[in-house]
RNA sequence: GGCCCCAUGGUCAAGCGGUUAAGACACCACCCUUUCACGGUGGUAUCAUGGGUUCGAAUCCCGUUGGGGUCACCA
């Protein structure tokens, strides 16, 4: 049994979107999974689509992200190079041999008359019409420099057929496929000749690439057929979609890695969802590390129908992420997002950090978490009314100036001192602690709702201002 | 439109001829709790549709409907 070798072959048209990342991490977990190779080949034969910088973003995101690649063009190998446009004359060679064996043939046809063989529709379906040329007028149209393109030659009856390790058997019958094109005029391949002749050359043993490429895979193996070559393996993959009837695309401006590394998505949930996303583990346990996803990767687990991104449940997963890391690499990753907000600066920054660790799910939720420590200010004292901890602004007046004398008293301000002192008074006081502690966190923050507890808000606020705070709640009682 | 493919809750999905049709996210309720969050328990909700085949169909076959892909000198 050969080593498995897969590939990862993106364009660099862009930035690398979240469908195509999903293709490279199957390509990477396949491969690690029978300990073979992960291969990353730069697609950029379209020079028209080239966008200056995306090569750089294809291995930035997929370092990030560490998806990573044994063989590829910033990293070396034996199949180099790995990049299409540096394999000009590769595939020019191939195509001489493909025409010479009956696979393909030049055709000089000029635009105009292709436009022409337009049907009703507006599809264009070639007619062979240079098929019929002899070897002499071949050659000496290229000799005068009329511009030509090389055609795959594709049988006019029977069908194609193969077996795709996620869809089955897969037949197109030919006279459903054009005779494409191989060699462009600028002396280029396209997609459909490069990705078979890289492919084989590089020893790539099972194909994982989108749905997109299920019904033209007959014409492909039409290629290995005649160069004698053996067929890899086939694996196609759903697309992810943004809802029912739209994919998730660059297009579209819809989110890649890098935005939701933005917006303060753990990087490890964003590759753990997206493996979730058109793939089931055998076990019910969906949060995985990157090797424990290696282990589990089966292609069995592989859908058919198009999943869609569901955001929510990604977030849910980084949450997770966030409250099994250790706080000090959680300050780590959340001090660019802490400096957005305007707590930043005036409070303790890592108590800050405590308080907000496990409340968020997301790194940008950190400054909405926060901003209400600064944003004290008069507020409704209704707020001291509460039913359930049978509190009221009766309560609240009597007992507020009573939690500021104990806590003047305090030499140490550590939330589990204010924690127990406020306990005791509530108890000599004959009062549930949950309503003296109630009062005590209205007036600090005058917000129903807070980040934390009465006492770890008044350690972060420290003494002056817990008291300037009660001062003032007591003012507008 | 031709061809290829797909179809289980709102979403991700398990299921491979006999199940009370898993599990997760979301949502709701209750419990816990120093409010919130966390955690715990429970709940609402799914086999697109019509025909077959079979003792028996979410599972197999056909049609219908719906959806995706593809029909470029793009990948």
């Amino acid at each position: 049994m050969n080593k498995v070798r897969t590939r990862f072959a993106p364009s660099p048209t862009g930035y690398l979107h979240i469908g195509g990342l999903r293709t490279a991490l199957y390509g990477f977990l396949y491969s690690k999974k029978n300990h073979g190779d992960f291969i990353l080949r730069i697609e950029d034969t379209d020079t028209a689509r080239y966008v200056d910088g995306s090569v750089q973003i294809i291995y930035d995101t997929m370092r990030d992200s560490k998806i990573m690649y044994d063989e590829g063009p910033d990293v070396g190998g034996d199949f180099g190079p790995y990049v299409q446009s540096e394999r000009k004359d590769i595939y020019l060679k191939y195509a001489k041999k493909l025409v010479e064996l009956g696979g393909a043939y030049y055709c000089f046809c000029t635009p105009e008359r292709i436009a022409s063989l337009k049907d009703g529709e507006g599809n264009v379906r070639y007619d062979k019409h240079c098929l019929r040329l002899t070897k002499e007028e071949i050659e000496e149209k290229i000799k005068s420099g009329v511009p030509y393109v090389i055609r795959q030659n594709i049988p006019t009856e029977g069908a194609g057929s193969y077996h795709d390790l996620v869809y089955g058997d897969i037949s197109v019958d030919y006279k459903d496929i054009e005779d494409g094109i191989l060699i462009k005029s600028d002396g280029m391949p396209t997609y459909n000749f490069a990705n078979v002749i890289d492919d084989h050359l590089m020893g790539i043993t099972h194909v994982i690439r989108g749905t997109e490429y299920l019904s033209s895979t007959p014409k492909y193996n039409l290629m290995y057929d005649a160069f004698g070559w053996e067929r890899p393996t086939y694996i196609h993959l759903p697309p992810i979609m943004k809802d029912a009837q739209h994919k998730l695309s660059k297009r579209n401006g819809d989110a890649s890695y890098e935005d939701f590394v933005k917006k303060g998505y753990i990087k490890e949930a964003i590759v753990n969802y997206i493996a979730l996303l058109g793939w089931s583990p055998k076990s019910n346990v969906e949060k995985m590390s990157l090797s424990e996803l290696i282990e589990n990767f089966s292609l069995d687990g592989i859908s058919k129908s198009p999943s869609i991104f569901d955001e929510t449940k990604m977030k849910w997963l980084s949450g997770e992420y966030i409250k099994e890391m250790s706080q000090e690499e959680f300050n780590a990753l959340s001090l660019d997002f802490l400096k957005e907000s305007k707590v930043y600066g005036k409070f303790d920054t890592e108590k800050l950090l405590t308080l907000v660790k496990g409340r968020v799910q997301i790194l940008s939720e950190i400054p909405e978490k926060l901003d209400f420590l600064c944003d004290f200010g008069v507020f409704d004292t209704a707020l001291f009314i509460n039913q359930k901890q049978k509190t009221d602004i009766e309560l609240a007046k009597s007992v507020l100036p009573k939690i500021k004398e104990t806590l003047s008293d305090l030499s140490a301000f550590d939330n589990s001192t204010l924690f127990n002192s406020l306990v005791d008074l509530s108890n000599q006081l004959g009062i549930k602690k949950q309503a003296l502690l109630w009062i005590a966190r209205i007036a600090l923050t005058g917000k129903e709702v807070t980040c934390g507890g009465a006492t770890e808000i008044a350690e972060l606020l420290g003494k002056d201002e817990t008291m300037k705070r009660i001062d003032f709640s007591l003012s507008l009682l």
